[in-house]
DNA sequence: GATCACTTGTTCCCG
DNA sequence: ACAAGTGATC
């Protein structure tokens, strides 16, 4: 088909895809077709005959790539299977290894686990900081060290981030890994150190989606790739929801301020809400004050869709009342459980919901990352498997010698280390001529002790005849915890014949998961996680102040906390408007926002709740604010 | 006496 | 999750 089959000439849409501007920014408010606009921009290219090798849409998550290119497939344009779209991610760790980039710095790209990151913090010395403030610092370095959007990416400007980099390099130098988030930096320092390298002009046509959640070097990075070619960014400042990682909205705001040029598009008709949802989502956007006035569109034919507001006496009442909601809508109003998505800001609220849904045997999937890890003894066991493929994989070794101690035996370890340093002897190696006393280290006892027992498994994992009786020894049935863990071992072992193809299968699908075609369940996620998706009906759960919005921070200061309150807001914001009217099909697009006013206090602090009250170990909470910001189309809140 | 691990009491942080 | 306290180890 034509690029602008069925188009109007006086869309949006049309504007975008016939945009010949060489600097394109698209500012595309949330279900307003942006990436319909983009797929039509790109038909457009390929037909006039562009290589489709050198167009690069960059899009946020591997799931974004998968959609477009799925997409841009059904259009039938010649070229479109060629076309890959990337994530920034994939596309760097490409360029590094095309390059052997990381063989020249001597790294190595075996890539930690979330939970593996556990041990790190506490081996990174405490004059950094508590540990939440080290794993900040982590993020600052791995945003390249950038986090204003004034700053400029690339060197630490602090001292103390200097010696911070310092350190946490000389770990994972030591420990032969490497952080996920290490690979856009690297990739940003080879780019600009290397003008002439050819992945500079490799690209005719770069597109960037999310554009509003890109940090400074993230930024960077596409302007190097598209230095000499044309660039169409688009996003939504609205829609900006990772400050934690320092992306700034700034970026989009200013863009065009700061390229020259620049042919501007904004799209605003909401496609995709029911009307009552976009007057609720302008009212509550509204409030934010750093922000550029402007309002979705409502089209009056998605028609009003359904609202309710539900606040129940506990989370325990909560949690139970969205499992009979759930039951009732696929029940008795025939709703098809991938209709369905719910979003909770923590595991603790998400969790026993998916736990609830599976009890009624109503189809549930758990999009928290590496949810199959969930458990310490999911973590232990596959950092045992990994210890049995490689016993020289430092990183499992250091996780599985601090497991049980609360700082993970930082101290000891340490002691381990510097004489790994010193000999040149591996830690694998260090800790077996301490285990037959060939040597001796002070305060290394209890290192000791949790050397032998892994050494035992890891023995008793090696005597197994089969991969069957491997994996029966490796996760015995009586374990409890693991049942994810084993579902997927389950599921994965039917398709492999050798233990290390098993191994290696286990690692993808816990750290990439296969991105489903379509999926046949519901879906429990946080908000972060939804972007980009849309559903019919939407359950938002624990809508209370002091989650969604977080509490403020006594260590920021006042204009901190207000712009993490108006990023919250924004956050809010993604949520309402995921929900999609299709009446035609008889889906008017439902919208459910919950809230308790109990729950358990340690369950409250362990996950950064802040209570409004404390009363004999029961956080008590208020609806969160955004509920009154919705304004007078939201329904009355009932009682659950 | 210095260092480290574990427990206990009070708690404010995840994506 | 952290700080302080206690007891064990060197």
């Amino acid at each position: 088909m034509a690029w602008n089959d069925d188009l109007d000439p006086n869309s949006a849409a049309y504007g975008i895809a016939a945009e010949v501007s060489d600097r394109i920014r698209v500012v595309a408010g949330p279900g307003t077709g942006k990436s319909f606009a983009l797929k039509r921009r790109v038909a457009r290219l390929l037909e006039e005959g562009i290589d489709p090798n050198s167009i690069l849409p960059v899009t946020f998550t591997r799931v974004a790539a998968e959609d477009f290119h799925r997409e841009l497939v059904g259009l039938e344009v010649p070229g479109c299977e060629i076309l890959r779209s990337r994530t920034l991610h994939s596309l760097g760790l490409w360029i590094l290894r095309r390059q052997n980039v990381l063989e020249s710095t001597g790294r190595v790209p075996r890539i930690l686990n979330q939970f593996e990151l556990e041990p790190l913090l506490y081996d990174l010395p405490p004059n950094f900081g508590n540990k939440r403030q080290r794993a900040k610092r982590i993020r600052a370095f791995e945003a390249a060290w950038a986090r204003l959007q004034n700053d400029e990416p690339g060197y630490a400007q602090d001292p103390e981030d200097t010696q911070f980099e310092r350190v946490l390099k000389d770990w994972l130098r030591f420990h032969e890994a490497m952080l996920i988030g290490e690979i856009v930096p690297e990739v940003y320092r080879f780019l600009r150190d290397n003008p002439e390298s050819p992945e500079c002009r490799l690209f005719d046509q770069v597109l960037v989606d999310e554009f509003q959640d890109l940090n400074k070097a993230e930024q960077r990075v596409i302007e190097l790739l598209g230095k000499n070619c044309s660039l169409c960014i688009v996003g939504d400042d609205d829609q900006s929801i990772y400050s934690f990682k320092y992306a700034n909205p700034e970026g989009i705001r200013n863009w065009h301020e700061v390229h020259e040029g620049t042919a501007d598009h904004l799209i605003l008709d909401c496609r995709r809400c029911p009307v009552t949802i976009v007057e609720m989502a302008n009212a509550l956007i509204a409030n934010n004050v750093d922000r550029e006035d402007r309002e979705l569109e409502e089209i009056s034919e998605n028609g009003n869709g359904e609202v309710r507001i539900i606040q129940y006496p506990d989370l325990n009442m909560e949690v139970a009342g969205i499992v009979e909601i759930v039951d009732e809508l696929v029940g008795e109003r025939e709703v098809p459980p991938e209709d369905i998505l719910i979003l909770a800001q923590r595991r603790i609220i998400g969790n026993p919901i998916h736990d609830g849904l599976l009890e009624l045997e109503i189809p549930v999937n758990s999009y928290y990352q590496e949810s199959e890890l969930d458990t310490d003894a999911a973590q232990e066991r596959f950092a045992i498997l990994k210890l049995l493929v490689n016993s020289e994989d430092r990183i499992a070794l250091r996780w599985l010698l601090g497991l049980g101690s609360s700082k993970f035996r930082a101290p000891a370890y340490d002691r381990v280390r510097s004489h790994s340093e010193a000999t040149g002897l591996s830690p694998w190696a260090v800790m077996t001529v301490l285990s037959s006393d060939d040597i001796s280290i002070p305060h290394t006892r209890h290192l000791i002790v949790r050397f032998r027992e892994i050494e035992a498994e890891i023995n008793e994992l090696r005597g197994c005849e089969d991969l069957t009786a491997l994996i029966l020894q490796w996760l015995p049935d009586d374990l409890e915890r693991v049942e994810r863990l084993r579902e997927l071992v389950e599921k994965l072992s039917d398709e492999c014949d050798s233990f290390t193809e098993l191994f290696d299968a286990l690692i993808e699908e816990i750290t990439q998961p296969e991105i489903p075609l379509e999926v046949n369940e519901v879906r429990v996620m946080s908000l972060h996680r939804s972007k980009g998706l849309s559903s019919p009906v939407v359950i938002i759960a624990g809508c209370i102040e002091g989650l969604l919005p977080v509490g403020q921070d006594g260590d920021l200061s006042p204009n901190e906390n207000a712009a993490i309150l108006e990023e919250q807001r924004r956050l809010f914001f993604v949520g309402l408007t995921r929900v999609k009217a299709d009446p035609e099909k008889g889906k008017p697009g439902m919208l459910y926002l919950t809230h308790s006013r109990r729950l358990g206090l340690a369950e409250a602090m362990g996950s950064g709740i802040t209570p409004a009250n404390v009363r004999r170990r029961f956080a008590y909470v208020n609806a969160s604010r955004f509920i009154a910001e919705l304004g007078p189309s939201a329904p009355q809140t009932e009682q659950g």
